[in-house]
Parts: structure tokens; sequence; C-alpha cells
RNA sequence: GCGGGUGUAGCUCAAUGGUAGAGCAGAAGCCUUCCAAGCUUAUGACGGGGGUUCGAUUCCCCUCACCCGCUCCA
């Protein structure tokens, strides 16, 4: 049974160190939080999973790692200058525009109640460049890390001689100024994305976007999801982002609803169109903003040597709705009868932010906590990431309290580890709490072959 | 931003217009302790600011943050 209230999740994250308001001392600051010394490895996990999955596994994706910064220029050919902003109303009298959340169903200008449905209109963080403040040098945080693929798509085509189908993968940080944050990590206004860019031959788009749809809800299921908690929204045609021909969201049960983990959208060649230079010779299929500041063609020879702006195929996923995912689907309440109960966190074995506790049967035993620090020490030489020493002296409250951080094994030194030979320790099985004896001399081999 | 709710130790909660209690966690120590809640010791809080009052954690106002709805979409 995952976890059903997000006072679950975030209790048990702050209290073992996975995630933090932003700015606790001083009050917090809306929409922003903190990974811990837990949530960073947790994430790094996730992380390194996605790009696993997206460029070593995989022949024809390309990674790429762009700045934050954005030149005003992107975000305006993109189309976010446009269409990315604050909720606003218009009156259908006077034609006043205003924003919605500062008037009150009413026409501030002719008192008309004849409005429009609120639009949004610049959601993006301005933030001055160079050392005068005057208003004349800004550039944007960036509102999604796609647009410098595109951007850099013909730098990274130049430079790795790729042919279509073949991929730009980016993880990195994105900013929003969302109305309403809210749901603690779920809609927050730093955040992280892992976002695929797949360009394909025009034409061959729809069905990329099925392989990649199925690719993905597999991905999710290989982190621990389960199917059925999984939903596949196909968004309606008069709801899709300004970008997007098609869209389907991949949707987690949260604590707070079904709600969107990922988007795989189908850009078309909208993006690249946009960013083009030459736009008239392109045969472009987008609506296009006519652009006489690129400098670049952005197209790619296919196999017909025909020039052609490829199609963009978008798997997108919220890194920190991820974190939030797992956890929710990793949180487990177990009876253990009698009174007793014990919080798990099963998570699978790579996404563990611990990957070993060792613990001493007695702390106060000289011996065996030197054979601990022993162990200890030789384990973190074999990278299968961290190792922990659990010394809080009482051998169940070191399983419950690793059991409540996902640590998949414990490894225990007892009187038997020091008195006899040859030394063997115990190892216990998060999930099973099953435990058996394995030589210390054997123990590099069988964590290799247990993680790696 | 609007409407509704909330804000007491790290976590979960209690009490009160007159100097805030507990359980768990955490720290130090004891116990040849393998699955929480054994023993000892010390430690820890009224989100922030202003007002009313002799006195405010408690009443009022502002602010900050969180939760629910409108909205949103990674």
């Amino acid at each position: 049974m995952p976890a059903t209230t997000m006072e679950q999740l975030v209790s048990l994250c702050k209290r073992r160190g996975f995630i933090f308001q932003n700015a606790d001392i001083y009050g917090g600051l809306q929409g922003v939080y903190d990974y811990g010394p837990l949530g960073v490895e947790l994430k790094n996990n996730l992380k390194a999973a996605w790009w696993r999955a997206m460029v070593y596994e995989r022949d024809d994706v390309e990674g790429l790692d762009a700045a934050i910064l954005t030149n005003q220029k992107v975000l305006r050919y993109s189309g976010h200058e446009d269409t990315f902003s604050d909720p606003m109303v218009d009156c259908k009298k006077c034609k006043g525009r205003f924003r919605a959340d500062h008037i009150n169903g009413k026409c501030p200008n002719c008192g008309s109640t004849d409005l429009t449905e609120p639009r949004p209109f610049n959601l993006m963080f301005k933030t001055a460049i160079g050392p005068v403040d005057d208003g004349s040098s800004f550039g944007y945080l960036r509102p999604e890390t796609a647009q410098a693929i595109f951007t850099q798509f013909k730098n990274v085509v130049d430079s790795t001689s790729r042919k279509l189908p073949f991929g730009i993968a980016q993880i990195g940080k994105s900013f929003r100024n969302e109305i309403t944050p809210r749901n603690f990590i779920f809609r927050v206004r730093e955040f992280e994305q892992a976002e695929l860019e797949f360009f394909v031959e025009p034409g061959e788009d729809e069905k990329w976007h099925e392989i990649w749809k199925e690719n993905r809800i597999q991905w999710w299921v290989d982190q621990g999801l389960k199917r059925e908690r999984i939903n596949i929204y196909t968004t309606p045609k008069d709801d899709l982002a300004h970008y997007a021909k098609a869209c389907y969201d991949i949707e987690y049960q949260f604590p707070h609803g079904m709600e969107e983990l990922e988007g795989i959208a189908n850009r078309t060649d909208y993006d690249l169109g946009n960013h083009t230079k030459a736009q008239e010779e392109m045969n472009l299929t987008s609506h296009c903003h006519p652009n006489p500041d690129s400098t670049q063609k952005l197209c790619i020879m296919n196999d017909k040597n025909q020039w052609v702006v490829p199609f963009v195929v978008e798997p997108s996923m919220g890194v920190d709705r991820g974190v939030l995912a797992v956890m929710t689907e990793a949180y487990t309440e177990e009876d253990l009868g009698e009174g007793n109960s014990r919080i798990v966190l099963k998570l699978k074995k790579h996404l563990a932010p611990i990957k070993v506790a060792v613990i001493p049967l007695k702390k106060n035993n000289e011996q065996i906590m030197n054979k601990c620090h022993e162990i200890k020490q030789n384990l973190l030489k074999l990278g299968i990431g961290r190792v922990a020493l659990e010394n809080t002296g009482n051998i169940g409250k070191a399983y419950r309290r690793h059991d409540e951080i996902g640590t998949p094994l414990c490894i225990t030194v007892d009187f038997e580890t020091i008195e006899q030979s040859p030394e063997s320790v115990t190892i216990r099985d998060r999930d099973t709490m099953e435990q058996h004896r394995v030589n210390v001399a054997d123990l590099p081999n069988y964590l290799r072959e247990y993680f790696l």
C-alpha cells in the first residue's frame, strides 16, 4: 500500500533528510525546496537511471548540458514571450487587459463584467545581465530545457555527424513563476527536467510518438511504479500547448490525485522552424513567426539528399515529480503483528540513497566497532554507492531506521564475527527481513553482484 | 492572486490572558541487545512583525509559509 497522504511523505522527508523547505529558518520561499543528504542521492540516482536508459543504452542519442541563462531572442522566437505568461483577462467591451488575479470579475476601466476567460502571460523569470540594472540588458531563466537543444541543433549535428532519426538529451533546472505552487515538490517554481528531443523524418513523427510512449511507460515501471497506478492521458486538440500537435501525458496516482509525471509531445517542426533562418526555403508545416535574427539553417540532409527540418518527439519528465512518485510508490506501512509495525521505503535498489548499512550488534564493544569500520572502509571502494556505518546502539532500531530510508541491505557484525574463523557477518534483506551469514572475504563479490 | 483552513521542540500532538507538557527521534553513557517503544543524564518549541492589555503562545491587524478549491501542466 503506497503513501496515501502527502503529510506522510513530507514528514518522512524532513525527519530523515530527503527534502527541506528552502530558506526554512526565514519562513521559507514559496514553491522552492531543497534536497537534503538522502534526497540528493535519490534524485541523482533517478537522473542517472534516466541518462543510462536514454544515452548509454542507445546509440541514437547525444547529451547536452546548456546554460540556464537564456538570450531573450531564444524565448521570443520560441513563442514563450507571447504565450507563457500571467493569467490575464480581456474586457470585451473596452478591450482593456488586466491580470485576472487583480480584478474581481469586473473591468476596472469600464465596469463591464463581460470578460474573456483568463489566459496566460509572462510566467518567465527575467534577470538583469551585466553590471547596470537599467532594464536595457536582461535575459530569462529558461522555462524549459528544450529550447537550448533546438538552438544548438546545428552545432550538435555538425560535431557528431548524426543522421535522422536521432535525439539530444538534457537534464537541468527550469524556472516558472507559477501562480500557485502546490502539493509539496509537485508544482514548484524551480524544478528539474529531463528532456529528450528526438528528431525524425517528417511523416515518421506519429510512429515515433507511439514508440516513445511505450518506451517511457516501461522506464517508469522499471523505476518501481506499478503499471496500474499509471494512466495515459491524451490531451484534447484544443487543449494542447502552443508548440504541440499531439501530446500524451504519463500520469501517476500521487497522494493528491492522478497527475502528470511526464509529457510526451509531438512538437512537429515548430521549434526548429521558429529558430531557423531562411524559413521560406524550408517547407515548414507549422505556422512559425518570421525570424530575421537567426544565423543558422536548422535542417539536416536526409538519405535522399534533401535538406529537411526534422519533426520532434519530446519525452519530457519532471525529475522532482519522479522523486515524489517513486517515494509515494515505495512508502509502505507494514503490520508486523503484536502491535508492531514498520515503515519501509521499498525503493528499487538502484535508487536507494544508501546501499548498505554496516551495523554493530553492540556499539560499546571495541572489537566489534573496529571490525565495522574496517568492513565499511573496504566496501567504500566498491563503487556501489553510499555505505553507512550505523551506530545508534540498538540493533532493532537500526534496522527500522534503514527500512524507513530504503537501505536494501544491512550488514551486522556480531560476536561470531570476531570470535570465529573465517570471519562472517549477517546480511539482512530490507523487504523480507530475512538474514543469512556471508564470509567477510566474500562481501565484495556478493555486493557487486547484487548492485551492479 | 482570490475564497476557505492551518501554523506550539527534528517528528506527532497537548494545555493556557500570568513565566508551555508529553511520546518518539536526536546527543552522551549503561546492558554478549538480531528486529521499535529497557535504564541513566543532559538538550530542545509557541513562523515573523505590530497592536490591545499590568501582562499575549492564547484576542486583533499585517506578513510569511503550508493545506483545500479556482488556475496550472514538468
